[in-house]
DNA sequence: AGCACGCCGACT
DNA sequence: GTCGGCGTGCTC
């Protein structure tokens, strides 16, 4: 009798192949890691149980090719989450068990890991070398008080000592050094200020078990130190902590706090950023680590003996995966804390709505942080600037540019904040109003200009669906020559800010400016003092702290505060009070002006008290009023076709086949949100509940039925947002 | 998703 | 005469 397994493959094929798994390719066990051959390609797929039933004919039936024995098989908890995010997300397991691999052990081509230390092995503990053996022994004794690192001993001669050791067996090479034998000290901790005693009086018993943890505590309130605090219990029981955060890269501090706080801890780090190799061998050191810091890739890492998960400013949105499996390592790490009877702590200053609610439901443990632990950082004054009243000059006040002018002559630094890049929002013409449409979806096309750094940038484009073509040199609708800038960029804004104020050094931070790494550059040049105003998007909200930055200038939030996405306005208060945050010095409160026409929103009110809470339950009990869920659950229908009108048909077909569900609402189709894909057009029909279940049913039935009105030129996916604003 | 098969327009 | 465009179908 033939052997067979099935193999999740790394294809948007959701379902699982059958192979033969012949004798000779070694030990498969669930998880193992296996070369097969698919249609015309080999392909690095992950080994599951038997099959069930027998839905394909022998014949089709192919040979495994063999068993990848230099990685180790997926463990079975993360075959676990794998499968949970398969039907959370309606994206196919195979698909999401490649993408949990670092890239660099999703093809065959076999990865020998660095193995930099030399450590004590059991059978070395004990052992005497020979009498004679004295360098041996000297060796030996050394490894019995700390792992030795392969540079170290072959500047000191020793790696011929070494290798006799390894083939003694009392000795071996290995990727990280071990901890300690005995609990390796953890630095000072500074005292815990009695509101964090009586945080960590609820915490700390909470910690064996699964639950969510919700701390919501201001910047400075000292959350970094409750999870520290959190860490060194879950350590002392020697298991592992698993601590997420938005952006690797913008906080770079924050991985050396954490190793100089846990001396002697093994550590280890994984993000994109990281070169294919190290982090191939980051992963592959993942189980041994006692600390893993990472972004959210980092929620899929083998952690055997997880005993901890930390969210960092959960309400980020740097936490969902917006291409593939657009999953949310929040709500996977929250899976996966679940599975795994592990307590989940999710810390931020501005909790998401979703998380909120669901703290006072009492799903989740609230735990507020109100007092601030670094005694010196005082909130900044948020005053505002009424439009009504005071003229705009080019997007400016005359007291914003007092506030700036002020503030370089004092020799401090200001952020001013604008939302939106480019040059102007769209190009305007004045004899026959026309405004730059895209072409290709409901947005206008926005100016950009070119600069001396790069002259290619001279174009308009989308901000939306990635549309770009050349400034046209007359208006397309009339032939009017004089074209006009309508509105304000950052580019624009710059411009502006470098006639008013020649002397100030200005430095524009946005998607456009900002290379991958020029983050750590920029960190040192604000410190140096060799900037005075940096003006930028909300790339600038996140980051370093600046501590001579006294002054933020927020322009023109106004269409956030009533865009009919309330999202956007729901969001504004996180993203307002984390650039207000970057006002301010250790020895004087900032000072944050914004800009506004509507200066009696209630988000205002909100924010001058820098009341996050009260502000959310507000919302919160505004949506009740409208009879809106606390949170939604959405699923994207998207369709691609060569013309839009069919992919629009496509969707309409599809809506008319929707199972009458009251629970669940299909909304229009739309055209082409984000890029034309290889010559597709691409629409998009929203499909929405407040129950998951109800959402998940609704999509299980339907599915089919696409499959049956699929016109010739309409492909499909889903694309899935199970907890969604 | 790839990748090949297959049937109709503009070119060495 | 063919090169190559992308519509269609398949992958254990």
């Amino acid at each position: 009798m033939v052997t067979l397994i099935q193999v999740a493959l790394d294809t948007p094929l959701d379902r699982l192949f059958d192979y033969r798994l012949p004798d000779d390719v070694g030990a498969v066990q669930p998880g193992s890691l296996v070369e097969v051959p698919f249609g015309r390609t080999l392909q690095v797929g992950v080994a599951l149980g038997s099959p069930t039933d027998r839905a394909v004919e022998d014949a089709k039936l192919r040979d495994v090719i063999r068993v990848l024995d230099d990685r180790p098989a997926l463990s079975a908890d993360i075959l676990r989450l794998a499968q949970f995010c398969a039907d959370y997300y309606h994206y196919p397991l195979g698909a999401i068990l490649l993408a949990t691999l670092p890239p660099r052990l999703r093809n065959a081509t076999p990865f020998v890991a660095e193995t930099p230390w030399l450590v004590l092995t059991e059978p070395g503990q004990g052992a005497e070398p020979g009498a004679r053996a004295r360098a041996q022994r000297a060796l030996l004794d050394a490894l019995r008080n700390a792992p030795q690192s392969r540079a170290d001993l072959r500047a000191q001669k020793q790696g011929r000592h070494a290798a006799t050791l390894v083939a003694a067996g009392w000795a071996a090479w290995s990727r990280i050094a071990p901890a300690a034998t005995d609990t390796p000290p953890t630095a000072d901790a500074p005292p815990a200020t009695a509101e964090q005693q009586a945080a960590l009086d609820s915490l700390l018993p909470a910690l064996g078990q699964f639950g969510v943890q919700l701390i919501h505590g201001a910047t400075g309130s000292g959350k970094t130190e409750l999870y520290l605090r959190l860490i060194d219990a879950v350590l002392a029981t020697n298991k592992q902590a698993l601590v997420l955060i938005p952006e690797i890269a913008l906080t770079p501090q924050l991985e050396q706090h954490f190793r100089r706080r846990f001396p002697g801890r093994r550590f280890a780090t994984l993000h994109s950023g990281l070169a294919e190799k190290e982090r191939a061998e980051n992963w592959l050191a993942a189980p041994d680590c006692d600390v893993l810091l990472g972004t959210r890739l980092s929620v899929f890492a083998p952690l055997p003996r997880l005993g901890l998960i930390v969210v960092d400013e959960e309400h980020d949105a740097s936490f969902k995966q917006q291409d593939g499996l657009r999953y949310s390592a929040r709500d996977v790490a929250i899976a996966r804390g679940k599975q795994a009877n592990v307590p989940v702590v999710l810390g931020s200053a501005t909790p998401s709505l979703e998380s909120y609610a669901q703290a006072l439901s009492g799903r989740y443990r609230l735990i507020e942080l109100k007092q601030r632990a670094i005694s010196q950082a005082q909130l900044p004054d948020i005053e505002l600037v009424d439009l009504k009243h005071i003229p705009l000059d080019n997007g400016l006040t005359r007291p914003a540019v007092q506030a700036l002018s002020e503030t370089l002559a004092r020799g401090e630094q200001s952020l001013v904040f604008l939302n939106r890049r480019g040059y102007a929002p769209a190009l305007y013409c004045p004899s026959c109003a026309w405004v730059s449409p895209c072409p290709r979806c409901s947005a206008r096309l926005v100016f950009h200009r070119a600069t001396p750094h790069s002259t290619r940038s001279h174009r308009l484009k989308c901000h939306h669906c990635g549309f770009e073509t050349r400034i046209p040199p007359e208006c397309p609708s009339c032939g009017n020559p004089d074209l006009k800038a309508l509105g304000q960029g950052t580019q624009r804004l710059e411009e502006t800010l470098t006639a008013l104020l020649p002397a100030a050094r200005i430095r524009r931070i946005d998607r456009d400016t900002m290379r991958p790494r020029a983050w750590a550059e920029l960190g040192e040049a604000v410190h140096g003092g060799e900037i005075d105003i940096l003006v930028g998007t909300q790339m600038l909200a996140k980051g370093h702290d600046f501590p001579n930055m006294t002054l933020a200038l927020i322009l023109d939030t106004d269409g956030a505060l009533y865009s009919p996405d309330f999202r956007a306005t729901e969001r504004l208060f996180a993203q307002l009070m984390q650039v207000a945050g970057r006002a301010g010095r250790a020895d004087k409160p900032g000072r944050v002006l914004i800009q506004t026409a509507f200066p009696d929103h209630p988000l205002f009110r909100y924010l001058q008290r820098h009341d996050y809470s009260a502000y959310a339950r507000e919302l919160l009990a505004e949506r009740k009023q409208l009879e809106l869920p606390p949170f939604t659950r959405q699923v994207l229908l998207r369709a691609e076709a060569t013309t839009m009108d069919a992919a629009l048909a496509f969707l309409h077909r599809a809506a008319a086949l929707a199972p009458d569900t009251a629970d669940v609402s299909v909304f229009g189709a739309i055209p082409a949100p984000m890029a034309r894909v290889a010559n597709l057009e691409r629409a998009q029909l929203l499909i929405q509940s407040a129950s998951r279940q109800a959402l998940q049913a609704f999509v299980r039935d339907w599915r089919p039925q696409l499959d049956s009105i699929k016109p010739r030129v309409a492909r499909w996916s889903l694309d899935v947002d199970p907890l969604a604003f």
